[in-house]
DNA sequence: CCGGAAATTAGACAAAGTCCAGATTGCTGA
DNA sequence: TCAGCAATCTGGACTTTGTCTAATTTCCGG
């Protein structure tokens, strides 16, 4: 798949978001590149040929993709949030000397033994983080 | 185990931690409780009676508890880093509504299936994390 | 008691993120 | 076309977590 502006605005409307200019560019910015950006990366990018977008836009705007469910939040580092266009069901490897974050796919990966959950509570998600270190 | 004030000089040697007034005070506050606790809620439960220990040292302490290994970080909540008292291997349940944060014992849980590893790469780590959400 | 190393401190600073009141945009219906 | 209205966007002030630094205090061996 090819994500080009044209083809966001039809995304936005499929998850009942309201294609606007800036919004179409921040969720450009994510799916185009198909890597995790943090909020400041995002800003960086969607203004670097003239400040077209605010601080307070990027940031509403990603809070709003992510209770739309267009993004996936991901939280590794404990200066910034990172924003992860995959939705699928995946794990990460955080590499912790560069910041580096990469995708491991749930598919072939299994949990078991976990405890079984109070009545009135219900799983949100499980997040599995393996932090990985260069070797000397 | 009892978490004493006086247990814990042995505890901070054993970790080759210089036991001073206030590194045994951000210890017991930690130990005692056996709780996750936010470097602010630490400065608060420390400074309770008089102010004794100052923003720069709890801070500088945590570090320094993190690198000897007398305590774990935890990073689920974007806005803040939570320390851990418990070393052992295990996983965490946290709510999102309350925040509050909760440990799962690592012995009965198995993940398997994780990808190998690039040969210049060593785990430091595995953190998986449970997010639940109270049932409407 | 002295001198130096280790530890602590106050407060300035930095960076991520939130908030708000006003300005813009883009319908909608007459 | 255009007035009116809701949704969106904006700059900038503000908050919070955490870092940094230079000066002081504490502690210990001799």
């Amino acid at each position: 798949m090819h994500y080009t502006r044209d083809n966001m605005a039809g995304l936005l409307r499929g998850h009942d978001i309201n294609p606007t200019h800036q919004r179409i560019e921040i969720a450009h910015a994510l799916f185009s590149r198909q890597e995790h950006l943090s909020a400041d990366q995002v800003m960086a990018i969607v203004n670097t040929r003239h400040s077209e977008t605010s601080k307070a836009t990027v940031y509403n705007t990603l809070k709003l993709f992510l209770e739309k469910g267009l993004v996936r939040e991901v939280i590794v580092d404990p200066s910034k949030v990172f924003f992860d266009p995959n939705t699928t069901p995946h794990h990460h490897i955080y590499e912790v000397d560069s910041g580096k974050l990469s995708d491991i796919d749930a598919e072939h990966v299994q949990i078991s033994g976990l405890p079984p959950l109070p009545d009135n509570m219900v799983t949100e998600g499980i997040d599995l983080i393996v932090r990985v270190r260069r070797k000397d």
